[in-house]
Parts: structure tokens; C-alpha cells; sequence
DNA sequence: CTAGGATTCAAACGAACGTTTGATTAAATT
DNA sequence: AATTTAATCAAACGTTCGTTTGAATCCTAG
């Protein structure tokens, strides 16, 4: 009754009808997000009946699951593969920070480059996934990303031993931000970069320019020592009631 | 026709629905984002009639943009008040970049402090706004942060003098993304920060720790030059062709 | 007090949505 | 060749959506 059998033609003949809908899924929901496309946007733009949505795929949440879990399994696998190689090669000493954040990175590089449709258009849902109010992607992700965000943390910690667990959460937190904002793609505020349309399609050299923002970030003072915290203190203090409000 | 007079009671007798519209919509656009959100739900929670909402406003969607600007407007009026008074506190020399970010984090922490109700849910609405993929919600943005970002981008550019403008660019729009994606709370990977509810409740420590890492990264020297960008090109070549791709 | 515009209200509009149904075609198994 | 199962299809289901309507109410100005 729920479709999707063991003995069908495997991969002789394209299974068509299946895969049409996730490449027409991903795109559509890359473009106008979860809640503002229909299952029949979808299958029109896949040409295929519509109840072959339902049919293969069983509803529209679990539609969204499979575009999702089909690029980001194996980039994710990919990820932990790499932290291990490097975890190997460092022998008894820790994995240095760059390393960390490259076995992050360089995964969501190569799907962005490799596949010539999917690849660049999945990265953008992807950022797009993680702003998402619904519950559902909410948990599906972070059920997706359970064992890889545990491994990267631990290795950050054993990268950066003086920094409290804590500090460390927020600043993973932070990292999570800026990528996912940056591969969502969405320029909320095109006046920022006036990039070339070049530019802002180069996905490999958005992330090149990220990384070295973010290892900064991560390795900066702690904020009680920093300057950037008591000048913060400072024009608190001095602007908490002078505060001209407008109009 | 419209609605909306300006001989109303004004603000004697409290403009309720007009307001209580408001408040629902706000909190129910920052709970279920824009398109997951129905106009039945906002009257329901506002206790008023469904056809008040379009008697008031015309359209959902300027009900949103009514949602954004009445808080927007005076946020970002008082960021450029701030701005303008440090550098006229700093005669001729440049504002500091702590003092540039504090003039962006502050108005946005009094805000997030100050009203007991909207402060927080609206900082969470406009963290999401900045991530939606609805055309008029962008264009929305990029309208009402014209000027300000013109602005600060030109305060950065004097205290920064030795970084190219493309790379400010890119460093601007990094900043934005840890932002938004902060203020949205989404926490969309609980497991990165195991954060107490009172931590993730508190706006104000979070952008205490938000500034300093940014404030790194804003600081930090150019990629060519920085171990990181190294680092990468090394982990991309080698890693080029090696790839055990999983399953 | 009364006329007139501002506001509220219940009800309905047409459209679009996710999902289901039952018949029909295609493919594989016996 | 016969039979069973998978897949496709047109059509409809019931629901919810944003918006509109026209009468009823409130408030205020003359």
C-alpha cells in the first residue's frame, strides 16, 4: 500500500516519476520555503500527477524529509569521515581549529560545486531549513545533525582548551548563524554587498571568505577581557536613559 | 474608504482593536512566520472581528509591513541618532568599531528590555523576517535598512581604513547573518548549546557574547594572508578526489 | 436630538490547499 | 497466458485561506 518496493527496476530504467519530484521539491522549496508551495507547484513543475506526491512520498512533510535527507545524509557522513582522518593524522595532539571548520566546510563546497543542478540550489534550502518556525524541521534537523554537531563540538573543545563549554556553545551557535545565513543565500539587505552577480553565484568563494571570519571569531579573548565587552558596558551605561527616542 | 482617520479618539480612550491587532499579529507572525499564519488565527487571539483585520489595514501583508514598522522605524531612527552622536564625540578622528557595533546592538537591546511584551517576540519576528523567502518581506527590509546601512557601512569603511570594500562587504553581511540568526532564537541544533532557560530567555548576555566574536572577525586580517585560507586550500586539494563518499 | 461617518459584526465569497478515491494502465510473477 | 501487484490518472473530498459584503452599532459633530 506505501509504494517504494525492493524489487523494482532499481536503476535500469530512470525511476522516473520519484525522482522528478524530489529535484521539482527542492528547487520549489528553495525558492519560496516550505509553507508557500503546494503539491501542485510540484508536481506540475515535475510533470507528474499530482497524487503521485501522496503516493510515493505519503504527505508533503514527508516529501520534505526525503529532499532533505537525500543530500544532507551524505554530505553529513562525509563530514564525520573527514574530522576522523584528520583526528588520525594529528596522531596524539588535537585537530587545529582550521582543520575543524574545513571539515565542515569542505563537504558543503564540494555538493555545491559538484552536482550541477541540485548542489547549489539544496545549500540555500538548507539555510532556508534552519530559519524554519515549523516543529517538524525543527526536530528533523536537529535529529539529523545529533551525532556530527556532538563530534565537531568535542573536537572544537579539545582545539580550544581554555575556552569554557559554554562560551564555546555560544560561539558554535554563532558559527551555525552566519553559515546558514550565508548559504540560504537570502540577501536580506542587498545594499550591504553590492557584489557582482559573479560574486554572490560563487558559492566556493562566499565560504573561503567565511571561514577565516568565523576562526577569528572563535578564537578571540574571552569577552570579560576584551575591550569590545566594556566598550559595550561603557555606552550602555552612559546611553541607558538619555535615549532621544524618536518621533 | 480606508479607514484609518486622523480625527479618531486618539489616545484617550486606547485605539484597542487597531492595537490589539497588532500585538496578536506580532506575536503570532514571530510564533508560525508569515505565510503559516491566518488572519483568523490574529483576530481570534486580538478578540476581534475577522473583517477588522482588513478594515484596518487592507491586506495581510500590510498588515505585516504595519507589524515591523512600528517598532523598526523607532529602533533604527535611534541607531542612527547614536551613531552620529559618537562621531561627533570623536571630533575628527574615527568611532572605534566596538562603538560602531554598540550603536547597532544597543537600541536593539533596549528594545528586547524595556517593553514587556513586544520587545523580545518582536527582536525573535525580525530575526525571521531577515531569513523569509516572500519577495515583498524582502524588499520590505531592504527599504526600511536603506539608510541605516548606508551609514554604518560608511562608519566601518573610516574605522577599518586598511580593508578592501568588497571585504566588508562580505564581512557585513557575515555580521547580519549571526544576528538575525541570533535574534530569531531559532536555535534550529538545540544540541550545540545545552543553555539554561534563563540563558537563551536572556537577550542581553546574548548579545554581550555575540559582539566580541563578531567584533573578531570584523578585526581580523585578510584571508590571503590569514593561516585559515591556507589551511583550506590545502584540506580542498587534498581532499579533492579522495572523498570516501558514504554508503 | 439627529444626521453621518467610523467601526464592528455575522455571513458568505471564490480560490487554493493537502489528501483520498476508484478506475485504468503498465509491469512483473507464476 | 493468467494473475497479481505497482504505478498513473482524472476527479472529487472536505477544509482553510484572504477578502468582501451589507446591515447593525457606536461615536461625534452640528
Amino acid at each position: 500500500m506505501v509504494g517504494n518496493v525492493i524489487r523494482m527496476a532499481d536503476k535500469d530504467v530512470p525511476v522516473a516519476t520519484k525522482d522528478r519530484i524530489l529535484d521539482a521539491a527542492e528547487s520549489l522549496f528553495m525558492e519560496h520555503g516550505f509553507e508557500a508551495t503546494s503539491l501542485r507547484s510540484i508536481t506540475a513543475a515535475a510533470d507528474v500527477n499530482l497524487a503521485a506526491a501522496n503516493y510515493h512520498f505519503g504527505s508533503k512533510e514527508e516529501l520534505f524529509h526525503a529532499v532533505l535527507t537525500r543530500r544532507l545524509d551524505p554530505m553529513n557522513q562525509e563530514r564525520l569521515d573527514l574530522l576522523t582522518a584528520l583526528e588520525r593524522a594529528a596522531a596524539p595532539g588535537p585537530v587545529t581549529c582550521e582543520q575543524i571548520l574545513s571539515a565542515m566546510f569542505v563537504p558543503a563546497l564540494k555538493l555545491a560545486r559538484d552536482r550541477e543542478r541540485g548542489g547549489k540550489n539544496f545549500l540555500r534550502l538548507l539555510g532556508r531549513a534552519y530559519a524554519d518556525p515549523a516543529p517538524f524541521i525543527r526536530q528533523f534537523l536537529s535529529a539529523q545533525y545529533a551525532v556530527m554537531i556532538i563530534r565537531f563540538k568535542a573536537a572544537f573543545a579539545r582545539a580550544l582548551p581554555e575556552l569554557p563549554p559554554k562560551e564555546l556553545s555560544w560561539r558554535l551557535h554563532f558559527i551555525m548563524g552566519a553559515l546558514s545565513y550565508t548559504l540560504a543565500g537570502t540577501d536580506a539587505l542587498k545594499l550591504i554587498a553590492e557584489l557582482t552577480p559573479a560574486d554572490s553565484g560563487n558559492d566556493e568563494m562566499l565560504l573561503r571568505r567565511l571561514a577565516p571570519f568565523l576562526l577569528a571569531g572563535l578564537q578571540s579573548p574571552l569577552p570579560e577581557a576584551s575591550a569590545a565587552g566594556r566598550a559595550f558596558d561603557g555606552e550602555l551605561k552612559q546611553l541607558r536613559c538619555s535615549a532621544h527616542v524618536s518621533r
